[in-house]
DNA sequence: AACATTTCCGCAAACCTTTGCGGTGTTATG
DNA sequence: CATAACACCGCAAAGGTTTGCGGAAATGTT
């Protein structure tokens, strides 16, 4: 275990000041080349790395991303996370990984944490309870950049990124109607949530107004195993739907499982189409139709946004990413 | 933005001294209790929060663990890194996590990120290709404790922290013999790297000393589509096997898809075994039987390793956590 | 030769916290 | 009354880096 490096070191040995070493080492036009020279030298071969700790004290600024999520294993956020590490990477930031658990203590728990560790921006996608918005108000008056994605507040004034859920919900009702599907039932996620409604309002809509003898059946799953509880009894009814259409990852688990059990056969028997990111649809055979919602894409804007108000104070806007229709052979 | 609070700040409105005040904040004894209260209560106004860096300067010690995976969007390691997650925040540290990309120059960078960081222990799964252990080495030598896990290097002195691999392979290839299965197709992954050869030996070997008439072939995958390929070819000839084996959840995929492609019924016309964390194992019907290696399961005992670095300097030591069979009906 | 300019470098403060040590003022003990 | 003991608090240094400012030496200008 070798003492570390410092400036103080550097500038014992070679006899010159600290201010000199520091300066030398940044390529300061005050320092003479020859000094220059034989700091960067003694800097190698003493290994010498800056302590970031000092330079945070000295700025009160890291280069680290507090990035909070419901839930790292999601495949949502797992995309949504590799596509923000790079992107970070790629700027010199590194990031700092919190899972709130869908549980608003925690939440704010975290949000503590990266105050605590001076972060120099948080983006976080909501837990599902929240609705006290204090704690993060009181974030960005202490000045540190917040930006939401994916599970936003509905309140303005926020700095938000997300899919285009109005779209989303209107392209997947729009491919059931192109394929004249007439019983479908439509599997929501949490209502309270803003990213259901959105989904809802406009998958309903678009029925309304382009297919309005289409039956809909609406209900709404909080898991998995409701999803698929849901779906399962629904396809026993003799009048069974000839369509199923999940919001989300999770509900699509659910749901597809129910009908593998039923064996039912895709699309023959019972068409499926869903919201997703695309990762769960390819690893069926035929691969499910699904309007995606790329968490790769949102991440890199994201994360864009963050450095926007980062590096030119960019104010609260909000940017919508498009969804795209990919066409499996399931409807 | 309001101005942060700094013990300087309330030791000026209190009129007393910034040791004091760092005391009171800390219940030192040496401070009167009436001079406790007026501290913490202005101090509660104040909204005051220490300044980490300060701290981490002073203790030249973070409490944040680098976490380097070859990938994030990865099944296990997206189980292995939210359970770590969870039991890091209970003893008070974040993570920081950043990917290899399965590229060792990547890693080594990321791993002088995190010194840069000056993080309190670093743990790390290997990435494919990285064969040199210097920067490693110099790891420990500048004193950052360090475990690795899963994808752990062959040479001693390191910590390790690693699914039972050899366990696994017996288990897999144990429970095929059971079941009388004669002609399997074994898909194996790089076999460059340590947990491939450990799974195929005992694999074999089992084979050999309890079934020696079954045919095996054992076959190499690097991705899922070349387990698609290969599951499809093999399962295409008028012999074909009776069973498949996957030996990673990527390998599954791609071999599930050949199947369902074939409209092969499982287990009656082709039977399906794998090694999964379980995840993947549970989205199909019906469900298969795997040999399960727990992400959560290995990110608890790893963290739990660091914290036993951290805190009593323990010594490299292996540990090894248990595999067990879990039965679905695809066998 | 006298002055102005340039080149190069060091001093010291600041960022915020922790902590050993010493210094008051008060009370108890002999 | 003198000394010891105690309770309470402040000084200052340390941790490593950055940076405005000023100073010394060298060079250029008239």
């Amino acid at each position: 275990m070798k003492a570390k490096a410092t400036l103080k070191n550097i500038s014992d040995l070679l006899q010159i000041s600290i201010s000199t070493v520091s300066r030398a080492l940044k390529d300061h036009p005050d320092i003479a080349e020859q000094t220059k020279k034989k700091v960067r030298e003694l800097a190698e071969i003493l290994d010498y790395e800056p302590n970031a700790f000092a330079i945070y004290l000295r700025t009160n600024a890291s280069k680290l991303i507090g990035l909070i999520v419901p839930e790292i294993s999601n495949f949502f956020y797992h995309s949504f996370i590799a596509a923000v590490e790079e992107e970070a990477r790629s700027q010199g930031y590194s990031l700092m990984i919190l899972q709130s658990a869908n549980n608003p203590e925690t939440e704010s728990a975290n949000l503590k944490l990266c105050k605590l560790n001076r972060v120099a921006g948080i983006m976080v996608a909501l837990s599902t309870g929240t609705t006290d918005f204090s704690a993060f108000r009181r974030v960005e008056d202490s000045g540190i950049p917040l930006v939401f994605f994916d599970k936003v507040p509905e309140e303005p004034g926020f700095m938000k990124v997300c899919v285009d859920d109005a779209i989303a919900g209107t392209m997947a009702a729009e491919a059931i109607i192109l394929k004249k599907r007439k019983k479908v039932l439509a599997i929501f996620g949490n209502p309270s949530l803003l990213i259901t409604r959105k989904r809802m309002k406009t998958f309903s809509a678009a029925f309304k107004k382009k297919s309005p003898d289409t039956k809909i059946s609406i209900v709404h799953a909080g898991n998995s195993e409701e999803a698929k509880n849901l779906t399962e009894s629904a396809l026993k009814k003799k009048d069974r739907p000839d369509t199923v259409f999940c919001m989300s990852d999770e509900i699509l688990t659910g749901s597809i499982k129910a009908i593998q059990q039923l064996k039912l056969s895709i699309p023959a028997e019972v068409s499926l189409i869903a919201i997703s990111n695309g990762f769960l649809p390819s690893l069926f055979n035929p691969e499910i139709t699904y309007v995606e919602t790329s968490g790769a894409e949102l991440g890199k804007n994201a994360f864009r946004s963050m450095l926007d108000i980062l590096l030119h104070g960019a104010a609260p806007t909000e940017v919508i990413i498009p969804a795209r229709l990919v066409a499996g052979g399931s409807l």
